[in-house]
This record gives structure tokens, sequence and C-alpha cells, in this order.
DNA sequence: ACGACGGCTATACGCGCGTATAGTCTGCTG
DNA sequence: CAGCAGACTATACGCGCGTATAGCCGTCGT
């Protein structure tokens, strides 16, 4: 069953310190807004060190999203290598390893950084969609990839927003009753279609028709927001 | 077909151009990031002027939020007052009115901020959620507010996150092209459930299962990232 | 034993920010 | 015409930031 996994070994450096608090700092109050000092003082050691070990503010940043990926491949190296996938417990586990970035993931795919992290997601995903592709009736007309996109995106648009879904149900979306009340909600989301087939055939033949020659710089319809 | 909306009589003043200046630079470079003295200029003004009309940087703030939520009732009771709710082009023609504001309300989305427009986005999606409902043959565990609200989360992750399914597109997803790719790709995730009702069905046992006493703090699976 | 080295701190610099204040110009009102 | 109000500008203040530099001190190789 793997070992749950902990702070790294040798976790305890000053360098090591100062990332963990600089994630925590860049994720509650924004990568602007967070100053070195802040940092250092979470960190206990004082604001040159900082530079001393990152060199600059932006490097720090980028050695958070390093960290932050590393986190991020290992539990997935971890979750694919376990034979037994339905493991409840396990993936709860690893999930809760991941709880404490998950503030600074949200801000950071926000601003347009943790490119990276964005793709890598989207790749595991179209994994996902990929594998399950063989099995439909008809052909997606879209490349995989781009479909992983868009719901990647949609999916993290949960914990990116979360403050206002937190809001919106009256209990903090971290809390249990909060995810079990999100989990409620996103199953019954995707266990109802939101268009039927006949929806997406009329609405495929409206954008077929629009793609032909248009006026360019002007929308079309659907895709919500 | 109502008029479309232009911009607001006697909208050459000072006081809106610098809150149009002030949308623009929010938008691109968020608020922290974003400079009074770069709002003045952009809008041909003193800085001092920016202080004179709105007071503070923070005010300035507030008075974008309450003029973009003015825009979007008006576009939403025009849309809604329109009987011919098909006319495509005039669909677009609203969707292209908030194209400016779309970097300023995915930034403001995302630092929390613009709730009350979240919970003004909800209030639409759930009047139409809870217009579908009755046509279900299960009933929903679930209130049409809460669904509403996780959906527009999803649904305003594609603004907020554009920049990396831009990236993943190929393409600007402002673009026509851009457009017609993400609308085609939505109209195919839309029409095919993500789950079957066997798979939901075991995941709302699996769910009720974990209602009952289970230690807090821990999460379970489900709802992704 | 001793010097070099690296983790670490103290202190300071300079810049750009939000904010404050005093003053100018214009147009309206009595 | 007098005078006032309000839109607008010029200038400045002070603060907190990121960054830079100089030096302290324990450790380790030789």
């Amino acid at each position: 069953m793997a070992t749950p996994p902990g702070p790294d070994p040798e976790d305890l450096t000053a360098r090591a310190r100062i990332r963990d608090a600089a994630l925590r700092h860049f994720g509650e109050d924004g990568f602007e807004k967070a100053t070195i000092r802040g940092i250092a003082r979470t960190a206990g050691v004082s604001p040159g060190l900082v530079r001393h070990h990152f060199g600059s503010k932006q490097a720090l940043r980028e050695a958070c999203d390093e960290h932050l990926m590393k986190m991020i491949r290992r539990l997935n190296d971890q979750v694919r290598a376990d034979t037994t996938l339905s493991d409840v417990s396990y993936v709860g586990a690893a999930r809760a390893a991941m709880a404490p970035y998950q503030l600074y993931l949200a801000r950071s795919l926000a601003d347009g950084s943790a490119a990276s992290i964005f793709d890598e997601m989207t790749r595991i995903c179209e994994e996902w969609i990929a594998g399950a592709d063989p099995g439909r009736p008809d052909p997606p007309d879209v490349p995989a990839r781009i479909r992983a996109a868009v719901f990647t995106a949609m999916a993290l648009g949960i914990p990116v927003l979360a403050p206002h879904i937190s809001r919106a149900m009256g209990v903090d979306m971290f809390s249990p009753e909060g995810d079990l009340l999100l989990s409620r909600a996103l199953v019954d989301l995707y266990s109802h279609p939101l268009m039927t087939p006949e929806d997406a055939a009329r609405a495929r033949a409206g954008l077929d028709r629009l793609a032909g020659a248009r006026p360019p710089g002007r929308r079309t319809e659907e895709n919500s927001p």
C-alpha cells in the first residue's frame, strides 16, 4: 500500500521551510501581495536568507511550481502503480496530501502561471478521455487533447472559485460536509447530460453553418461565458 | 431587437474614461499590479483626478464591479425580454458587448471578489436548472441552487483559465477559430454524460456510506481536483 | 589547529506605490 | 461683475517593498 507521502526527508532544512512558507503565503495572499519579509517570518528565518537560497521572489515562485509539480507527479505515479485502483482510503490520503497546496495551485493557475501543471493535468485527463472514446457510438469531432483541456479547465474552476462555491453552499467546500455536498452535486451533474443528442446535432449544424464564411470578430452561441 | 447596448450616454466624461481604463488595467494586470498612475495615463488624466472621483484604489475597484454588474443585468434583461430567444446574432452581439470585460471578470472572480456577480450568475443558472428538473425521471438529491453554483464555477473556469485553454488549442480562445473549436468541444462534453446511471448510483451509495460516522478531516473521492 | 566555506543575519538603499494637500482654471449663479 | 463650486493638476510625503552588501559563526577538510 505504498507509504503515505509524508514530508520529504531532510525537510527540516531552512530552504524547505522557506519554500513551504512561500507556498502558503502565495496561496493565501497571492504572489503580488505576499512579501518576502512575511514569508521569512513564517519560516523563522531572516529575509536575506530567502534571497540567499532562491535569488529572487520570482525564482522562489518557480521553485514552488517545481516542487508542486514533483508532488503531483509522485502522487499520480503512486495511484497508477497501485493495482487496487478503487482503494478509496488511499485516494483520500492522496487528496489530503494535496490539500495544503490547493490554494497555491488555484492562484497559480488563475494568474496564468503554472502552465506546466495545467498541461500535465490535461495530459492525465486526455489519457482518461482517450481511453473512453472507443466505446462511443459517434466518433468525436474534436481532438481528445482539446476536450481534455476544456474539461480540465472546468474541473479546476471548482477549486479556483472555491470561495464562491462555499458561500453558495453555506459550508466550507473543504470541510467534510462541504466535500460531501459538492461530491453529490457533481455526481448529479456528471450523470445528466446537459444536451440531448438532438440538441447536440442541432448545435453542431449551427456551428458548421457558421464555420463557413462569416464576419470575423463576432462570437456565436453556447459555451456560456 | 432592442438597441445593441452601446456605451452609456455621457460616457465621454473623465470619470467614465477612468472607470473604463481601470477595467482594462485591472483585467490585464490584476488589481495589485495595476497602478493608479497607469490607469490615469490611459484615461488621459492626472493621477490626482482618480482619487478625486473615486476616493481610493479599492473604491475604484468597487465602482468597476458595480458598473459591470449593471451591464450584466442589462444584457440579461434584454435577452429575457426578447421573444425570439434563438436569435443567434443578438446573442452574439451581447457576447461581443461583454468581451472587453471578460478579463476583468475572470480576475475578479479568481481573487474572491465580485461575489455578487458570481451569485447573480448562479441565480440565472438556477432558474435554468430548476426549469429542467421537472422533466427528470429521478428526483435530484441536491438543491438546485447548489448544483447551479457548482456548474457556474465550472463554466466560469473556462474564461478564468482562458490562457491555458488557448495554449492547448493552439489558437486564442477569443478568436473566431478558437471560439468555434471551444464550442465544438463543449457540445461534445455536454452531450456525453461522464457517468452512467450505474456509476452514479454506485457513487451515491459510496457517499451515503461515508456520510455516516466517518473520521472528519479526511476527503473521499470524486470531484476530481 | 586553522582557514575556507556556506548558512545565516543586520542593515541599508532606492524605487514606486497609494495617498494627501494646496492650488489653478472654468463655468455657472446671484 | 463677484464669487463660489467643482473638475482637474502639480507636487510632495511616507511607507513598504524587492534587492544589495557586508559581515558573523559554526562546521568540516586537511
